[in-house]
DNA sequence: GATGAATGAGATTTCATTCAT
DNA sequence: TATGAATGAAATCTCATTCAT
């Protein structure tokens, strides 16, 4: 019980509200030519109510981006858990972030952009952090899933984790990137197939890790 | 000799102005936070001006990515010259591209910037199209190299050149994207060393392409 | 006697504690910049409290008015008090004037602002309508004084006691307001002495009024 | 002859356009309540024009009174320029006044406007630096007339010009203001006649100046 | 070709005021 | 009564792009 908790679901659930509003918008029209007139008016709110919510437009954007990492980062855990050796969890990480990226390209590409505008820090600007630490998340699951395979065996004991994690993570996402910006036009033009071409990194990969 | 030819090496000189002052604007504000307007000043030009060499403002940006390109596939020709085997190719394309990216940091991002957003390449835009090609010629000495390391034993003959080059093309920009981003953030606050990371990643693609 | 007495006199309470806090941010940010959040900050209130109390912004406004009007007019009275002249009155709340001016400007400040806003009164606002009596009393001094100034023969009969006082009024209002304003350009770039500029003045009303 | 010249008179037309705009809607909707879409509607420009032309605005505001107060000094000007004697000069400045109010009501309330509101001089506003010069011209107006009538023995020697002109034009300017804005309460309530009022007033200055 | 004023769209900010609880 | 989130209207600003000359 309590007023002030019930306000706090409230307010939650408004920026909530807000979010799935804006992901309509901003996953429909684009980052660039989605318009805060519109995002307001999804939200059936004013846009001054928005800016109450969130610092500015990137702002929001980030907030959609942090929900994508905390999807994926729940679909790298769930992946982990279903195999037993490092190497092959490692290789479920990879999986699932393809998946991820199959089943929600829009959140995919939001943390592209993400990634690839350099965003301050910082300022205590709370989505901007979230979007930071989930991306941390993430990651810690890749060296864990890593730690496990020099520990079993599977994976060779001369790599550094942490390394080798970030390592994991620039190559795929550099990947996908190309298979989400240049996937169409690689397999109308030159006729790839994409998950073939995801079977072929998921190949080197597992090479350049094993024992 | 005559008029239509320096009138046309005259645009083609007006033209290169208009990038050289736009490259100082960007890359020292942003292609975001840059405006047509500083690209103006500093070109010692009108605005009007500057949209009768660009079509808009993507497409000057564009122009200077071309020049970028330009520069990296020399470096990438250069190195895949001075090797013999097909495997070292390959690894001293990866250290041109390291290279490119130290040497060029600016021109690295406006080509990150680039293919994190999705360019029209149908209507038939110079520029955008002229980073096509410079984009599928870089693609193209790896896939030679990659051929050559087939022929030559040096690497393992399952492997599809084209697929694997995409595959090389986008781990290695996936992994200098992060160098690029969190670079600081991974040196600073992890103690990582950057250089290191590059010497670990090409260890591992030497691993994952070798016999 | 009771409870019902206790919430009037709280309510009272409640009301001039607003039009405390709401003068030190009038005053120390100018009307027109003072928000009601700041007001309702400084008065440890929500800002809806403030619109139980005051009917607007405006509202607000007037009640420090007509605290400034209240006050002034009790120096008017005050001034009339020691002198026994009808001239000599006359002068006397000259002076009381400038007083007010040096020792409350931003009460007089308030006026001016006041003054030059056409309000409404017509509608019962409890506010504008205090400001207005409160006008009237200080003028009635002034006319009070003109009237003893022709009994005693020190004011020339020939003019009209009500005319007289809105002139005198609007004059001396007049002047203080460019003291206020540019008093101190005046002051700095003219070198003029304000209180100097004062007893001119004075000397000019005595001679437009004396028999 | 003139590119330039043409250009510049093109740009002061369209200035004075957006100021013919902008004093109808000014006017008919007062300071505070007109908007700037409005002011951009009726000049049928957009509003990024007019911030093209005035800073923002109280700005544009201001250059409505720089043109007041040069239609106002001019009257100024022409009342002394009819006259022979100082001391009819003041008066006919005084007369003059009240048939600038009377005749551009709007111009008077927008001069209220400008001398009540601090206006920062400092920065090289166009517009408040216009209006500053324009208000010290017709000052000067009133010194001029205070000194031929001491030169010529209509006024009395031993009053100081400038500080004289100040204090006429502070009386003035406060006597017109209540007029302005109690003048019809003053009519209807009182019985007043308010051209009655000025000529009191005009008697009272003549006699503290007179010799 | 060159110019730069004008446009128009949208982001952002700011508040007075209202309203549901 | 008290609260403070929400509203809605404007102001302000910023630019890429267009257009008349």
């Amino acid at each position: 019980m309590g007023i002030a908790e019930r306000k706090e679901r409230e307010k939650e659930k408004r920026h909530n509200d807000i979010i799935d509003s804006a992901e309509k918008v901003f996953f429909s029209k684009g980052m660039r030519d989605a318009t805060m007139d519109e995002v307001a008016e999804a939200a059936e709110l004013s846009k001054g109510t928005l800016y109450l919510y969130f610092k500015n437009k990137e702002d929001l954007y980030l907030a959609i981006n942090a929900r994508g990492l905390r999807l994926m980062t729940q679909m790298f855990k769930d992946a982990v858990a279903e195999k037993k050796k490092g190497i092959d969890k490692v290789a479920a990480i990879g999986k699932a972030y393809y998946n991820f990226f199959e089943k929600h390209p829009d959140y995919f590409n939001a943390m592209i952009y993400y990634e690839s505008h350099a965003i301050d820090f910082e300022k205590n600007e709370t989505c901007a952090n979230e979007c930071h630490n989930q991306g941390e998340d993430a990651l810690q699951v890749v060296v864990e899933a890593l730690k496990i395979g020099i520990s079993d065996g599977t994976i060779r004991e001369d790599i550094d984790p942490s390394k080798t994690a970030v390592i994991l993570w620039g190559q795929s996402t550099g990947i996908i990137q190309i298979l989400s910006l240049k996937g169409r036009h690689l397999a109308e033009e030159h006729g790839f197939d994409l998950e073939n071409i995801m079977d072929h990194f998921s190949e080197m990969v597992r090479r350049s890790l094993k024992k």
